[in-house]
DNA sequence: ACCTGAACACCGTTCAAGT
DNA sequence: ACCTGAACACCGTTCAAGT
């Protein structure tokens, strides 16, 4: 239950409400009491992400490993924007979380299963993380900023830009404002990311396809450079 | 001078040695002192952020997008990498930085260019932009958080995961260790990163050629779901 | 075994007061 | 104009002491 209300304090209060603290006076007891039942606040924190990730089941393997990996991802970025604060603390504080190893071990096995050689998994898994974890954290930087005064002055300031300057922002200004990554300032226009999340996951998955052994054209890919 | 001051001590003491606090006794005066010159803690995040960005600057336009396109990534990783914990704090604790636009004026010019659509720009542009910044910013958690015996551990649990709970990570097991995303516990093998960023950018470049106007096949790309 | 209570070494920020 | 100094409301964590 100690977990529980460090979850319920990250979503209402958002990531500065959260502390052990805070957690203690949630919980009616002293601070250094935590210390004796949890250990120090990282040890909270993996317990938060062990909690967060129980919501992600990772989806059952059909015939087409696109639709497949499409669904996880999809997945995992739902969860993250269920719980948002959680989301982000948990994936930019902490790199260990060796107790939610099922993913990476059902992706790992989906790369096996296409016929890529080893350094193609290796390459080819961190790049789908890589990009799917790292587009989501940053879709989140919004949602937990949110701080409505700076906020409002990033809306002027972008309609304000300078055309000499920034031609091709101003001249697309319409279709940019607040649905372009680090040009948003409220989740009015939430539904655009659903987009452009779907097409980096068809940009990944077309990608991955044109790697795939047993294709006439034989691009040079990983080892270029 | 304020602002190379609060470079120095974010790359010499990491994240958590730079403070208003630590910054104004670097500098021989009070801290409140700092709020007369700079304001607050953001707005000295937002000099540093702006410092790091002079870092970089935007390739010259060539006459193959998507060599411009991998060398302005390739730069923007290298500035990361070179300045660690400044790009880190910079990336996750800020969403705003009306002052460094030129890059994404740059890629839009780039994207419009092509021949894409409002849409396709707006999809193409955060799908670019989160899967770049955001492989980046995850790849250098383990720069960041390094603590040197919970990366041990992590070696050890690695080591000793359970063959039938994931069988793909142990038999897989020397192709990813130390090498893939959440999986690293030193940077001895910081060069396979290099060659997964750019298996990332043949990926997304891949998968954007095939997007383009003109095809013979038409594929739904943005608007599946 | 489990919690209190005091203590240490920190934070960001405001505001009156000095020069 | 520029800085000091005190103050407020916080942090995480350790450790001796209580029951």
């Amino acid at each position: 239950m100690i977990v529980d209300a460090a979850v319920r304090l990250i979503e209402d209060r958002g990531t500065d409400g959260f502390s052990m603290r805070s957690l203690a006076t949630e919980l009616d007891v002293y601070p250094t009491a935590l210390y004796w039942h949890v250990g120090d606040r990282s040890q909270v924190l993996g317990l938060v992400e062990r909690r967060w990730m129980e919501d992600l089941e990772v989806p059952e393997p059909g015939d087409d490993w696109r639709e497949w990996a499409r669904e996880l991802a999809r997945r995992y970025r739902r969860a993250a924007l269920r719980h948002p604060h959680i989301a982000r603390l948990v994936t930019v504080t902490r790199a260990r979380s060796m107790e939610t190893m099922e993913i990476p071990d059902a992706i790992v096995g989906m790369l096996a299963g296409l016929g890529l050689d080893e350094d193609g998994i290796l390459h080819t898994y961190n790049a789908l993380m890589g990009a799917v974890r790292g587009f989501v954290v940053l879709e989140l930087t919004l949602t937990v900023d949110g701080d409505s005064d700076s906020n409002a002055s990033l809306e002027a300031e972008l309609a304000a830009l300078d055309a000499e300057r920034f031609p091709n922002l101003v001249a697309h200004h319409a279709t940019l404002a607040n649905r372009a990554l680090s040009m948003r300032w409220s989740d009015a226009e939430a539904a655009a990311m659903d987009e452009s999340f779907e097409h980096l996951l068809t940009l990944l998955i077309t990608g991955i396809e044109a790697q795939l052994p047993g294709r006439s054209r034989r691009t040079g890919g990983t080892t270029r450079r």
